[in-house]
DNA sequence: TAAAGTTGTAGTAAAATTACGTAAATTATA
DNA sequence: TATAATTTACGTAATTTTACTACAACTTTA
């Protein structure tokens, strides 16, 4: 397994490293960049330690040696963390902010993909596949969220519907029963609203899952929560992405309901991939 | 600009190499995993030439030397295409399925990130800013994508709708002037409704931007396009995401535009933000 | 058959790792 | 509390591995 970020993994077992291990660990923090690009004599020098205790250093985090970490150590960098701090400036022009947009979302989904709990996708899984009724929620951004998960999850056969109007889902949400689950997306967690309408669903003995931030009101009394903690935009120019990130785990629940419902199931995805064919134009040869 | 990914690189370059150059080529592309993690040694035995050999192929990719060519190697197996064929299996699990899914997604965003028409983006945001009147239009999947925009672009002061229904969006396709901006959004772009509404928008003066399949029939008869062309998923688990792609794309534009605006425009789009506050629990200290 | 380009051999330099010994820190014991 | 014993941490020096350079032999092309 190799799973999560190499930097992280060293910014984590910082307490536990030994004097002269933490010296390197400072520098290579302090600089991933260029450390990629030293060899272990100057990397030992930069520490001002000697150059087994990089070595040693390195084997700590299961590489093979100085090399191998190095090679890790630039991939982690390669997959996403780097583009954190990369804001929108005022006089960027197109060249500039477009990648710097797209690889701020990249970033904030490689951090998802790091650090989601998979038992919790798993839980949440088991309880759409049981649900009598499947219900999708979401306020503002999320609204058109809502709507995705509800083109998505359509096609399993179940009774899904999707609401934004607060009133239509405090309805809903007083009528429930054991049984149908309420999806309820939210960046914050903390809309009055929607936290009401939780706590309503809930009281009636329906699931609720959330998909919000960790910690947060609606997080706290859903039955099932997926954290979803995308770092706060420092930047008045950088748009928010929790959307985006928010789609993506919902791509990867339909798979999870998907795989579970085994291969027989795939016909009647076909019957409805092809139910679009007349809509269409054909391609030219 | 550390621009295009090595992988590519040494693809295009094929033709151009001499024989044992070729060789080196082949080994490393048809397992570049390996390639990482060998020594030049190693590498020179499975290309069946000579370790110089290695060496001055590494150098054509202006890298300092073999090290140097591993570690850009690395990084750009980290950086996203490298997932492209990692398909779901039917018998994944969780931890499995998981990263695959955010990993193609991250993939299809970095190919549009290198790939994207910077020109067609200022065309687009030039569009935007001068239109009397925005509608966004699409239907299926990608109903939610223009939803999501109508939520980004009213924010602009701009009179912005965006419809779902095909009839509706008929309607005021014909009624559409110049200066009216009909942005359309399709994944295909051989939806025929939509292909029509297009046209019908363009034979009254209407302007057409088409965020679909290149060399489409909307793509064909749009006035400017964003060409999205994200690979065909050969996989029956794996979702689709040019949804994803579309969203992050607006994103850009929304950018695009701000940025065109100027700074004096910031304290109104502060104003949206806070109007949303009282809504909300505050967080506790 | 001369010239340019390509490839490999052998030697050299550099880099990384190992083995080992000393120093520091920790624990146990008087 | 001091000191001996034991463990752990660290560095030196030697060894091994790895990468690079210079040059010579071989191919190809004109």
């Amino acid at each position: 397994m190799q799973s999560r970020n190499l930097l992280n993994e060293i910014t984590d077992s910082l307490p536990d490293l030994n004097k002269s291990e933490g010296k390197v660990a400072q520098v290579i923090l302090s600089d991933p960049e260029t450390a990629t690009q030293s060899s272990i004599a100057t990397l030992a020098k930069m520490a001002g330690v000697s150059e087994p205790s990089v070595n040693r250093f390195c084997k700590r985090f299961n590489t093979m040696g100085f090399p191998d970490f190095k090679l890790k150590l630039a991939m982690s960098l390669a997959s996403g963390i780097r583009f954190v701090n990369r804001n929108v400036d005022p006089d960027d022009d197109v060249t500039s902010y477009t990648p710097k947009i797209i690889d701020s979302t990249i970033s904030n989904l490689a951090l998802v993909r790091d650090n989601i709990s998979h038992m919790r996708v798993n839980q949440v899984v088991d309880n759409l596949i049981q649900a009598k009724r499947i219900f999708f929620f979401g306020l503002g951004a999320s609204g058109p969220v809502a709507k995705d998960a509800e083109n998505k999850f359509f096609r399993f056969n179940l009774p899904v519907s999707c609401h934004e109007d607060v009133l239509m889902q405090r309805m809903l949400a007083s009528t429930g029963t054991t049984g149908d689950v309420f999806f309820i997306i939210s960046h914050t967690g903390r809309t009055k609203e929607i936290v009401e309408i939780a706590e309503i669903a809930r009281s009636n003995g329906s699931t609720v899952i959330g998909m919000t931030a960790s910690n947060s009101p609606l997080a706290n009394l859903s039955s099932v929560v997926i954290d979803v903690d995308v770092p706060e935009n420092t930047d008045e120019y950088m748009p928010m992405s929790s959307r985006i990130v928010h789609l993506v785990i919902l791509d990867v629940l339909a798979t999870g309901v998907t795989l579970r419902r085994g291969s027989d199931f795939l016909p009647h995805l076909e019957k409805i991939k092809n139910s679009l064919k007349p809509t269409r134009y054909t391609h030219k040869k």
